[in-house]
RNA sequence: GCCCAGGUGGUGAAAUUGGUAGACACGCUAGACUUAGGAUCUAGUGCCUUUGGUGUGGAGGUUCAAGUCCUCUCCUGGGCACCA
């Protein structure tokens, strides 16, 4: 038989499929073990040979668990709403639900077609309302919550309500908008609307004003990691601060469990810091300032409470509300046309000015708490409403904005911490002995900010503080394509749906534009009367994983008894673009729907590996301006050329298909080339670059192709060997001919060129084993580290090292089921060539034998100070005189020991033996 | 500015605890076979001024021994960014 993957690929593919060989039940017997792809959006363009990468890693890694008797869940979904299935219903009028349908089968054909080993049973797809049910039910309970600060944990709005009829609001201590405190007594007398107005400043997920992202262009608002750079992440407009009503998740309760629940994580570290940044801790304490004649006073937010004394003046953000308490009569006229000089910037405007100082004197003055001196009250924009207390104290000798701004001002600089030199710039260093500050003066920096905040509270002045840079997640987009969130509203408040009444199914409309009073499409809908905003992308994302355990399940997200058996994701792969959305969204909900015991796990995924995103290889060809002549690679600076992008698949190793090429576009038709010589050859040899992979650029290479001309198996072989999983790297198939030739040559395993079965019952060699079984124990350990390029390159060295001539089932056996994960069609025939009837899926993965691989030779001589030093190979129990003597049989031991002999040996460490030479 | 991850041949990359740097593969060179192919096989291939020297971005250091550890520095990629 000859390796006909093309006959071999679609066969197995059928067998998997009948058999329904990778279906998977709670088998109590075996161990679970859960891998998890991140799953994709079906865009309109299908997979890229980018794509695959984790899913093969991921596919990998599965059955090669499978084979070490884990029960594996591994399931694929869709992460099916979304916009670009929208902008297309806007351009041609066609439902998304139909597009988003017809992007899945080809997803699905694709997927197929490599030989993935999921579980498709339980598929889900975010916008099938069997699914979004849930999503809707999660949001219903987070409207029914309210977060205990004092327990950390969310728990019921009736326990809340319970409380605030008995004792009111005094002693909840709640993650909460600010509300005025009221008594029980009160709140019975409270109107229903008051009371639910009170509760909403509760709600975990509540309806409140808010600064949101407004993108005009996209018409909606949008989250803050779907913002980059002032710009949106998709499509690049520009995206300004609002203040509108919107639904959000109270994620910042969640602050300090999200940023502590990453040290129980394998996560890589980088991915770790970046929500650690996100989240953004920081440790500080407000401090109450008196506004001097003025019934004034108001808290700000410092990290540095020693430099309490080098205040010398304070900021507002123009945003806050003190700016209108505090400014005096004759600043008002300035102070009102800073506010609308600032109004108009957009924040992109702003981020670019960062260099520029603004700001305006308000008029006022404060009392320093301490000094009792008089401190001057600006307004700046480079203090943020959003943030701590949206106001500062500014220490312009220690803080560099504050020292930018008092330069631009002419406010004065007073120095409180020694060490450096603050004539030309701020020292901002915690490091050093603190002067001018009173019963601060001498101290070190540390110190001193632990006895200012002792003083700082002793004297009723305020206390200490951490504030967090992580924001409440905005919870609505005004479009069309997203699950509907199911609320009503009555008397101007909002109310939420009985989960019986679940789901909510997204209406008809007639367009999915707004209407043309500005409202969200929804509003087209015909007796609409909810809520008009749909949920924002990551809200069925938030909590797929823990539906692939019981995809059809009717009552619950999930079953207990199916959460219980398989617990959390063992292993998520996917890119690292979601460090601060979906995987911080992500362990949020998991974390809420823990503390409502939906949920039995604290962290969702418990190890996480991040592929490197595959670039895109361009080519380029080089015309000569204004003819239709194209110079090779070589001869381009010859010429006055332009670089024009070629179609990558009609170019291979850089050398340019010239007759594909002039049958590619009508415009080349008659094309002439100026080739260069290249082994004995004419050639015409193409211009490289790496770019990300897109249509524009012709260097989007389809999966599809490579199944076409090399097999599904070695497409997933070389995805593999380009490098570690990781990391980033540009497509290139320059070497595929390398892993193709090796699955030859593995097929060359069990058949000869005359296609005759070569398979015997020989007994191996005590060689041939010792070749197995190092190839075992390396791929076996590679596996278990990710390292899947050089397992593969592990079966290379062993097909190499194999004596001409080996067919012997003992060796090629095991062999065929270490390659299975990787090549697993091939690997399927060849398994049935070797007799078995079942599937190699089933079969269980080798184990090595270490008596095969001792080895107790010496490696190599070094000599210096006339001692000479042996390292040896293992910690072997040789004594003296045989190491003595194994050293002497060494073919190079006398160029080594130059004539001399050996007095003595010394065993230092295990591997270090000294010899010391006469 | 701050944080993180990386820099190894012509190319993709290997290298347990510090222990023969460049495994494996591509490409290239020469040869064999041939039904003439983009097939297969054999040998070679870090660099240089080749009986030797040199070499993991650069400069120092520790060590018998450094790609690996330490200090400084340069470059690339990613993230955060007026967060007090």
């Amino acid at each position: 038989m000859k390796y006909d993957y093309n006959k071999i690929e679609p066969k197995w593919q059928k067998y998997w499929e009948e058999n329904q060989t990778f279906k998977v039940t709670e088998d109590k017997t075996k161990p679970k073990y859960y891998v998890l792809d991140m799953f994709p959006y079906p865009s309109g363009a299908g997979l890229h040979v980018g794509h695959p990468l984790g899913y093969i890693a991921s596919d990998i890694y599965t059955r090669y668990k499978r084979a070490k008797g884990f029960n594996v869940l591994h399931p694929m979904g869709f992460d099916a709403f979304g916009l670009p299935a929208e902008q297309y219903a806007i351009q041609t009028g066609q439902h998304p639900a139909i597009t988003t349908e017809n992007n899945i089968k080809r997803y699905r054909e694709q997927f197929d077609r490599i030989g993935f080993s999921f579980d498709w049973s339980r598929e889900v797809r975010t916008c099938d309302p069997s699914y979004y049910k849930h999503t809707q039910w999660a949001f219903i309970k987070m409207f029914e919550s309210w977060y205990d600060k004092e327990h950390n944990k969310a728990r019921a709005i009736t326990d809340l309500v319970a409380v605030f009829e008995s004792y009111g609001n005094k002693s909840i201590n709640a993650s909460c908008a600010e509300t005025p405190t009221f008594s029980g007594s009160e709140w019975k007398r409270f109107s229903e609307s008051e009371q639910q107005k009170i509760l909403l400043n509760y709600r975990i997920a509540f309806l409140a004003d808010t600064t949101v992202n407004w993108c005009p262009a996209l018409g909606t608002v949008l989250a803050n990691d779907e913002v980059k750079d002032g710009l949106s992440e998709r499509g690049d407009h520009p995206v300004e601060q609002k203040v509108m009503k919107q639904w959000s998740l109270r994620i910042s309760a969640y602050a300090q469990r999200l940023l502590e629940g990453l040290d129980k994580v394998d996560w890589s570290e980088s991915i770790k810091e970046q929500q650690r940044n996100w989240i953004g801790r920081s440790e500080g304490a407000e401090v109450l300032f008196k506004v001097k004649d003025s019934e004034v006073n108001f808290e700000i937010f410092t990290t540095r409470p020693d430099t309490m004394f080098g205040v010398t003046f304070m900021v507002l953000a123009p945003e806050s509300e003190l700016v209108d308490k505090v400014t005096t009569d004759d600043q008002k006229a300035s102070v009102n046309s800073y506010l609308e000089v600032v109004k108009k910037k957009t924040d992109r405007d702003r981020l670019a000015d960062v260099k520029n100082v603004t700001g305006v004197f308000s008029g006022a003055y404060c009392i320093h708490p301490f000094s009792g001196e008089e401190i001057p009250i600006w307004i700046g924009d480079y203090v943020l409403g959003g943030y701590g207390t949206g106001a500062i104290m500014a220490v312009p000798a220690h803080d560099s904005r504050d020292y930018a701004f008092a330069k631009e001002f002419n406010i004065s600089i007073t120095e409180v911490v020694s060490g450096g030199d603050i004539s030309n710039e701020s020292y901002d260093a915690k490091d050093g002995k603190l002067v001018n500050s009173d019963f601060l003066n001498g101290l070190e920096v540390k110190e001193a900010i632990k006895k200012m905040n002792h003083e700082v509270e002793a004297r009723g002045l305020g206390k200490k503080k951490i504030n967090y840079r992580l924001r409440d997640a905005i919870f609505a987009r005004q479009r069309y394509w997203g699950e509907p969130l199911p609320v009503y509203f009555k008397d101007g408040l909002p109310y939420t749906l009985k989960e019986s009444e679940l789901p909510l199914e997204l209406p008809e409309v007639d367009a999915y534009l707004p209407t043309e009073d500005g409202d969200p499409p929804l509003a087209r809908a015909d007796g609409w009367k909810f809520e008009l905003s749909t949920m924002p992308g990551f809200a069925g994302s938030s909590a797929y994983y823990l539906r692939y355990m019981d995809p059809h399940n009717k009552k619950e997200l999930a079953s207990r008894e199916s959460m219980d058996y398989w617990k959390s994701v063992d292993l998520y792969v996917g890119g690292s673009e979601h460090a601060t959305g979906h995987l911080i969204y992500s362990r949020f909900w998991n974390k809420f729907l823990f503390d409502l015991g939906y949920s039995v796990v604290k962290e969702p995924f418990k190890k996480l590996v991040n592929q490197g995103m595959i670039q895109g290889r361009s080519n380029f060809v080089y015309r000569i301006k204004g003819s239709n002549k194209f110079v090779s690679h070589s001869l381009k600076d010859k010429h006055d050329t332009t670089e024009l992008h070629v179609d990558v698949n009609i170019v291979d190793n850089d050398f340019l298909d010239m007759e594909a090429f002039k049958t590619w576009l009508p415009e080349y038709k008659d094309a002439e080339f100026m080739t260069e010589e290249v082994d004995g050859a004419q050639k015409y040899k193409c211009g490289f670059a790496t770019e990300k992979m897109s249509k524009s650029k012709w260097n989007v290479v389809n999966p599809d192709i490579i199944c076409e001309r090399y097999g599904a198996d070695t497409l997933r072989l070389y995805e593999m060997f380009l490098g570690p999983i990781e990391q980033a790297k540009p497509w290139n198939t320059n070497g595929i001919e390398g892993v193709h030739r090796f699955l030859k040559k593995f097929w060359g395993l069990f058949y000869d060129q005359d296609e005759k079965l070569l398979l015997n019952e020989e007994e191996a060699t005590d060689e041939e084993l010792k070749i197995l079984h190092k190839t075992i124990k390396k791929a076996s350990e590679d596996m278990e580290n990710f390292s899947f390029n050089t397992s593969i390159s592990a079966f290379m060295i062993a097909l190499n090292e194999l004596p001409k001539g080996c067919h012997k089932r003992a060796i090629i056996e095991p062999l065929t089921i270490l390659l299975a994960p990787f090549a697993p069609h091939q690997a399927e025939e060849l398994w049935s060539v070797l007799g078995h009837k079942d599937s190699v899926t089933h079969a269980a993965w080798p184990e090595f034998n270490e008596s095969f691989l001792t080895e107790s030779t010496y490696k190599y001589p070094v000599s210096f100070n006339g001692k000479m030093r042996y390292l040896l190979d293992l910690d072997i129990n040789l004594n003296k005189e045989q190491i003595e003597k194994a050293i002497l049989e060494h073919e190079n031991s006398q160029k080594y020991l130059d004539g001399k002999t050996i007095k003595k040996v010394i065993i230092v460490p295990k591997k270090i033996v000294n010899i010391v030479v006469g």
